[in-house]
RNA sequence: GGCCCCUUGGUCAAGCGGUUAAGACGCAGCCCUCUCAAGGCUGAAUCAUGGGUUCGAUUCCCGUAGGGGUCACCA
């Protein structure tokens, strides 16, 4: 009896590795091209630091004419939720990022190395873990939980390093055919890496963005396949990456103390090591202290947020593409209307610490962003939003478009666009005053300014209605005929006239302006208002003066 | 607790032995033919700490403190 003897008995049915490292050979493709995966479980959450990794992954493995895979970890059938991969699926696709491999949805897939879901897998991960028991490099273990257990608590009450390892292996060394009688005797088990390390050996390893890490060696006789006869996370990833003919392990620094692991596990499989990037969280400030970003406290940390809030894909992606390669916005300054493809990604400059997630920073690259888009691709963006999340909008928008996309042209397509909406949430109550049904809805009790005694705001907006208000004006005139009104009612024309000798004049032209303004629109703020009353049209000009 | 990693203004950060220590967001002030948004200009604000090494340390080494990660038949 020897280990191909056991290894017949544990998986008879395996077939020899040599089968799938046919089925799955050497991608062809050209010099330096990275072939990148993002890898979640189904649980349709697909977090900020997730969607980072997304932007990243993508940018690079398409600078590379490289591949990016979708490959969902189902390994763990307890965090599995109903409609899980396509909610992600969807999630990502709402951020403009396309896989070129893996699942499409809940059963569909695409590419040539799939199946792309693991629990699909199980033959290919069952083949390997037989192979390695042929070699007598791993072993079926009979340990129950309560005996684990038990080793644990031994081992805490001892003050020792606790885990599955050397003397504490218990079913390493069971002879084969003590082994194969218990299996065949029906005893329940799983299958253990035979771990060859030394702990008290040091090993180095360069990440790539980490830099050189030191360690010691791994001793750890893990499980490699569970007693549901699917693997673990480091034995699926290290037969999939090698499989899928992954080049570049992108992941979140969590697993960066699995990295003697997964080497040794590399090393055992006799595969070629991928090039692993461990990248850091994104961080939250929660009170002055910082912490990672969290499912459970932050609404932010699902991507599905910004969708909500209205912020658009691109500008979410650009502030992640930031945080990533800090000289983005450099290059953005730099380049205001490239496409954010040709930003040169650069993996070893991430940082090595975690960024606090800052939404102010977000919302500014937000404002930038629409800043640039046409009235029409507001309206467009605003409109898509809008059927979703905001049904009172939606109806303003509809209801008559060509007026809508004026309003949404104010200050727009110009050299200095407006830069005042950062989400589309913020989009109504910039516009809603512009539409004469809801504007004529509210009260006229509005807040005035510094002129604010209601005789003479009377006298002020009769004498500009009757006297000045000529909607065929050109922005010149009409301004000139503020100044003159304003002259006429007895304050300053000019406002450094004023700043000079403020005690000559109750107030100044735009104080003037300001009660036309708050009178016209309800707001003390607006943008140009010479445009306001060129979209809103004589009519409704005259009726908001003269109600 | 063991192992591993991190620490430049409020935030993101450049820097890689000699710099007036970039830039962005935010903040304050000023300017810009009306308010706001923007834009322009100016300003306040940073190398966690103690030792070394060196002619010289933000940069290299060691310690300390603080923060984070990880120690599952979860990923």
């Amino acid at each position: 009896m020897n280990y191909k003897d056991l290894a017949d008995v544990v998986f008879p049915d395996a077939k020899p590795i040599e089968y799938y490292e046919e089925k799955y050979p050497e991608r062809n493709l050209p010099e330096g091209a990275i072939v990148a995966r993002f890898a979640p479980s189904p649980t349709g959450f697909v977090h900020i630091g997730g969607l980072m990794q997304c932007v990243i992954d993508r940018q690079i493995t398409s600078q590379t004419n490289g591949v990016f895979i979708l490959r969902i970890e189902d390994t763990d059938q307890k965090r599995e939720i109903e409609d899980g991969v396509n909610q992600i699926v969807n999630s990502v696709h709402d951020f403009g990022i396309e896989f070129d491999e893996g699942m499409l949805n809940e059963t569909e897939e695409k590419g040539n190395y799939g199946p792309y879901k693991q629990s699909e897998r199980k033959e290919i991960y069952q083949a390997y873990a037989k192979h390695l028991i042929e070699q007598g490099k791993a072993y079926p273990c009979f340990a129950t939980t309560e005996e684990l257990e038990e080793m644990r608590e031994k081992q805490e009450a001892a003050k020792i390093r606790p885990g599955y390892y050397g003397v504490w292996a218990k079913y390493r060394n069971l002879p084969v055919d003590e082994a194969i009688a218990k299996i065949k005797n029906g005893d329940s088990f799983i299958v253990r890496f035979k771990s060859m390390g030394n702990e008290e050996k040091k090993i180095r390893h360069h990440d790539v963005i980490k830099g050189n890490i030191d360690f010691p060696e791994n001793d750890q006789d893990i499980v490699i396949i569970k007693a549901d006869g699917l693997p673990t996370y480091h034995f699926a990833h290290a037969v999939d990456d090698h499989l899928m003919r992954v080049t570049h392990v992108i992941r979140s620094d969590e697993w960066v103390s699995s990295i003697p692991l997964h080497l040794e596990l590399f090393k055992a499989l006799e595969f070629k090591t991928p090039k692993y990037c461990h990248y850091a969280p994104i961080l939250k400030d929660d009170d002055g202290k910082k912490r990672k970003i969290s499912k459970r406290k932050d609404p932010e940390a699902a991507v599905s947020y910004y969708h909500e809030e209205g912020i658009p894909a691109q500008a979410v992606c650009e502030y992640l593409m930031n945080i990533g390669n800090s000289n983005f916005e450099l290059w953005r300054k730099a380049n205001p209307n490239a496409d954010v493809s040709e930003f040169k990604f650069e993996i070893n400059k991430m940082s090595v610490s975690g960024a606090v997630f800052d939404i102010v920073k977000l919302l500014d690259v937000s404002k930038n962003v629409i800043s640039k888009y046409s009235k029409e691709r507001l309206y467009d963006e605003v409109y898509e939003w809008s059927k979703r999340y905001d049904s009172e909008l939606k109806a303003l928008l509809e209801e008559d478009k060509e007026y809508a996309l004026k309003v949404f042209g104010i200050e727009r397509e110009s050299a200095k666009p407006r830069k005042d909406i950062g989400k589309w949430s913020d989009v109504k109550n910039a516009i809603i005053y512009m539409f004469d049904n809801k504007f004529f809805e509210n009260d006229v009790e509005y807040d005035y300014a510094k002129i604010n005694d209601s005789e003479e705001i009377n006298k002020i907006i009769n004498r500009y209605v009757e006297k000045y208000f000529d909607i065929s004006d050109d922005k010149q005139t009409w301004f000139n005929k503020i100044k003159d009104l304003a002259e006429e009612m007895g304050y300053a024309r000019e406002v450094k006239e004023y700043k000079a000798e403020p005690e000559k004049w109750p107030g100044h032209v735009g104080d003037i302006s300001t009660v036309i303004r708050v009178k016209l629109t309800g707001r003390q703020n607006t943008p140009d208002m010479y445009e306001i009353m060129q979209v809103l049209g004589k009519e409704s000009v005259i009726k908001r003066l003269t109600r």
